[in-house]
DNA sequence: TTCGAATGTAGGCGGTGCCAACAATGCTGT
DNA sequence: ACAGCATTGTTGGCACCGCCTACATTCGAA
């Protein structure tokens, strides 16, 4: 058995997987202590590499940092495709995803911010854009369903989605910003969700 | 009259004003080319002024990015308060309140997200709190006014402008984001407010 | 098996934030 | 008036960063 971590002799000349080490580490310390705390240099160090090697699997630091975004992308599509059961009426469908937007928005705060960081203007990924379009299509189902069974009024689907994901964006950037406790917002799911169906003023 | 900015020999050993300026160099900065491009040396050069003068008027590069904050609490707080016309019925009144948070957040998007960082958690100097109080005092004052008038239904005021806020600044995020364009946002504004009221249920 | 492509290394460049020692200036009390 | 102190600015240095280039090693395909 190899010791741990620090093996400088016996570690082969080649990382092996150096770019998901680069990428779980990068996680780990955004997690810890935020994206101003990122720095390739630490990260090569962490993954015992020279400081040079992770310029061969990131062009930039920006690169990583969308390959970040893109993880994250990808983790909340799945917790939002988990958390939707067609077959709940839409008040309770749409609690459950909500939950699961602020869920992961508390769990990942710093992780989320890189995902809506509008860096990716001038390249933007197409993978990017198609991890966004992922995400938003869970929201977007729910709405044009209820739509089309009347349950919620007319207008352009995309329209109504909007607000919806607005108001749950809005909430996680309170909680992620210390003006709402992680609890409240969680435990706030229903009434929210309520309000945004039913709208402020009385029935 | 003396030569414009690089006058190295007739400068006066002292600035005079360097606090005000480097604020001002920062917010120009910050709005051309993003907080990323923010460096203090940077604007102690445009400034005309050594490299470290500007620790002598903030102590952290941190402090000046609160300073900064600061100020846009001032202007965001303002442009609120000169908005808000309490003779306006409710959906007028929110509206107009809705249109200038929005045009604010467009126009300063990048100093608010400043705002939001949640970079103060350890100290949160006060006069930020206050700051930030007295921004959503303004919406606090509408909602508990309509409720108080049975315009909108009962429940803690906080609770409900917290909900309007969160759409508000979901949608300003989106907007910041480029999920939507700006001006979609600004001219969404009535059908924001409208749907924030009246929900998404038919009635 | 050989040779090019991938991957990792070593070192250097300009830039940054922060710190300490020092210099010029402004202000305040006598 | 001016001595002395607090304020503000300067110089230089430290450690770190991202990025670049030249070079080394290994892998894989022709």
């Amino acid at each position: 058995m190899p010791a741990s971590r620090p093996t400088p002799e016996s570690r082969p000349y080649h990382h092996g997987d150096l770019r998901s080490t680069l990428l779980a580490g990068a996680e780990r310390t955004l997690r810890e202590k935020g994206v101003g705390a990122l720095s390739l240099r630490e990260l090569a160090r962490e993954a015992g590499v020279s400081h040079a090697a992770p310029g061969r699997h990131f062009k930039d630091k920006q690169a990583l940092l969308n390959a970040l975004a893109l993880v994250g992308y990808d983790r909340l599509g799945q917790a939002l495709e988990g958390a939707d059961d067609p077959a709940l009426p839409l008040e309770k469908r749409l609690t459950a995803l909500a939950r699961a937007y602020l869920a992961f928005s508390i769990d990942n705060a710093e992780l989320l911010e890189l995902m809506y960081a509008r860096k990716h203007e001038p390249d933007a990924s197409e993978q990017l854009a198609a991890a966004v379009d992922r995400t938003v299509g869970s929201l977007e189902r729910v709405i044009a369903d209820a739509q089309e069974r009347g349950e919620i009024i007319a207008g352009d689907p995309q329209h109504l989605t909007l607000v919806t994901g607005a108001t749950l964006q809005g909430i996680a950037s309170f909680a992620a910003g210390g003006m709402l406790a992680p609890e409240a917002a969680l435990d706030g799911t229903e009434e929210f969700v309520h309000l945004l169906l039913h709208g402020l003023k009385p029935r």
